[in-house]
Parts: structure tokens; C-alpha cells; sequence
DNA sequence: GCAGCATTGTTTGCGTACAAACGATGCATC
DNA sequence: GATGCATCGTTTGTACGCAAACAATGCTGC
């Protein structure tokens, strides 16, 4: 088994191109790290990035159609579908018809998902803040500030 | 439907926590635009990022085991599985058995595999480029640095 | 009123991502 | 050389993530 460079191979490489390097596979590494911590320490072994995001923002906003919050956690609307079925599966969601227009269907929080969510964004600063250890409080900072700017 | 914040759930949400504001949301969010950014620049529609990865590296390293390269590319064995499967029915990977270990699978790029990542390698700055044109220079750097701690 | 277009939510299909459990093989130690 | 542990690759099950196509409904402009 070849664990070193194969010399033939890498000739043809573009000088100074390192996959590891790449903000691509960074980013990809870090969203890795991020998910791991936070399905450890955000206190609920069922709940992932993305049903927290959609939790907490009908706790904030109260009542949605399932496309706009979609939008504003930043799911197309075949993946927000499936957040929105397995979070009303497990009763933390209830759903009911909109008065005015027949398409939509508008979502909420059942008493026990205004419980969860309370429970919930108890850690999520501290999920926040062991992702970003690493970084001294000024490069946080400076992180957020920049990494806010790629979205 | 409810559009505005809803004042009651909202006076429970903790001081100053704002979904959007957290590392993991904007991780996110920035992953998503670099994989959008990637399909459409990379040169290939059939091609993923982690195939990219898993290509590349086979080039630079010329021969490894499956498990091997899946570290080299932060993909665990059954990811990493499902990746050289759809790589080797397209012919861009060979494999072959070890000599000295009858469970590794030595896999290799075939010809065709060479020929489309030396394409591929052409435009994967372009893409790094891309995802990183908000930011100014020195900016850049300031951020690769900042986000290659966070992995 | 109605024709054309936009939006809402659904389904299918494909591709990551990972946990958990598994059989086969390698190896270290006695 | 047999025991016990580690590693290799696989499979199953669950959960994003998005493209594409779809039916139902809403809306705009004639």
C-alpha cells in the first residue's frame, strides 16, 4: 500500500494546490465538527441542527407556513417537508389550515415543543461557544464577522 | 399567518440570541453556497464535492486503501463506500486486492479517472476563488487561517 | 370572467453523513 | 498455535440537501 506521494501523479498537479487547503473541504470539515459537538451537548439525543433551526424560529416568529420557514432557516421546501414530519411526529409541532389561502398550512409549537425549545437554547450559546474555543474572543469576532459575509 | 415576532414566545428567547448570528447557521449557510458554487463551476455535473475530494487525493497519493483515503478526505468507511461505488461504476476508479492483506481493496485512478481530475484540478481555484470573492485579500487569508483552526 | 403565471406543498431519485452491528482478516501475546 | 483485540470493508437505518416534476391554489391583467 502507497502512503507516499506518487511522484508520476503529482507531476501533473497545479503548483500550490492543497485539498486540504481548500476553503471547500475546510468549511465541509468544520460543518462536520459543529454537528458532532452540537448533538452532544445540545441535551436532546433526538434533535438535530436543522430541527433546532426550525424550532427556534417558530418560538421567535409563532406561527409560519412550512415554505417560509423554510426560508428562513435556509431549507428548500423538499427538505423543510421533511423536518416539519418528523418533528410533528414526535408532537413537538401541530398544524392547522390557513383561513385565507387554501395552499398553505400553518405551522406552531405544541406545548411540549415550547417546553423542548426552552430547554434547548438553554445550551445552544454553549454549543456556539465550544465551536468556536479555538479562536481567541477577538478572532471569534473577527471570524463571525467574516464568515457572515460568505452566506 | 403570523409574520411579525411573536411578542409573547419572544420574551422567553434568551438576551441576544439570534439564530442567524450562530457559528453553526452561518457554517451552514456557507456550505450550502460552496457545493451550489462548486456544481456549477467545477466543470462536470455528475461530479460532488467529496468525489472531487476522494479524486484528487487518489491522484496525489496514487494508491490507497478505502478506509486510508476516507480519513485523508474526512469521510467515515460507510460514506466513503458509497462514494468509491458510484466513482468505480462510472470507470474513473479501479480496484484491485493487497497483496500482503486480503481485506484492503487497493484502489487507483484508471485512465479516465486521470483524464477528468487533471480537467477537474484546472478549476477547482476557480472555485475556491469564488467562494471567497466577498471578501477582500488580506481578508482572505485572515479567514483561512481563523476557519483552519475549527477543525 | 378567464388565461397565464406564480406559489404552496408533495413525491421521487440521488448523494452525502453517521451510528450501530457484522464477518473476515491481521496481529500481539502468551 | 490459540486467544483476544484491532482494523478492514459492508449493511441497515435515519436524516439532511437539492433537482425535477407535479397537482392544487392564488393572483394579475386583459
Amino acid at each position: 500500500m502507497n502512503v507516499k506521494p506518487d511522484i508520476k501523479a503529482a507531476a501533473t498537479v497545479p503548483e500550490g494546490y492543497v485539498l486540504e487547503d481548500q476553503v471547500g473541504h475546510l468549511i465541509r470539515r468544520a460543518h462536520q465538527r459543529h454537528t458532532a459537538l452540537f448533538l452532544a451537548m445540545i441535551g436532546d439525543s433526538q434533535v438535530t441542527t436543522t430541527q433546532y433551526a426550525a424550532l427556534v424560529k417558530l418560538h421567535e416568529m409563532g406561527e409560519l407556513s412550512q415554505n417560509h420557514l423554510g426560508r428562513l432557516t435556509a431549507m428548500d421546501p423538499a427538505t423543510i417537508q421533511g423536518v416539519i414530519r418528523r418533528l410533528t411526529s414526535r408532537k413537538l409541532i401541530s398544524h392547522r389550515p390557513d383561513k385565507n389561502d387554501k395552499r398553505r398550512r400553518c405551522l406552531s409549537l405544541t406545548p411540549a415543543g415550547r417546553e423542548l425549545v426552552a430547554k434547548l437554547m438553554a445550551n445552544g450559546p454553549k454549543v456556539s461557544k465550544a465551536t468556536l474555543e479555538p479562536l481567541s474572543p477577538e478572532e471569534q469576532r473577527q471570524f463571525l464577522a467574516l464568515l457572515k459575509r460568505l452566506t
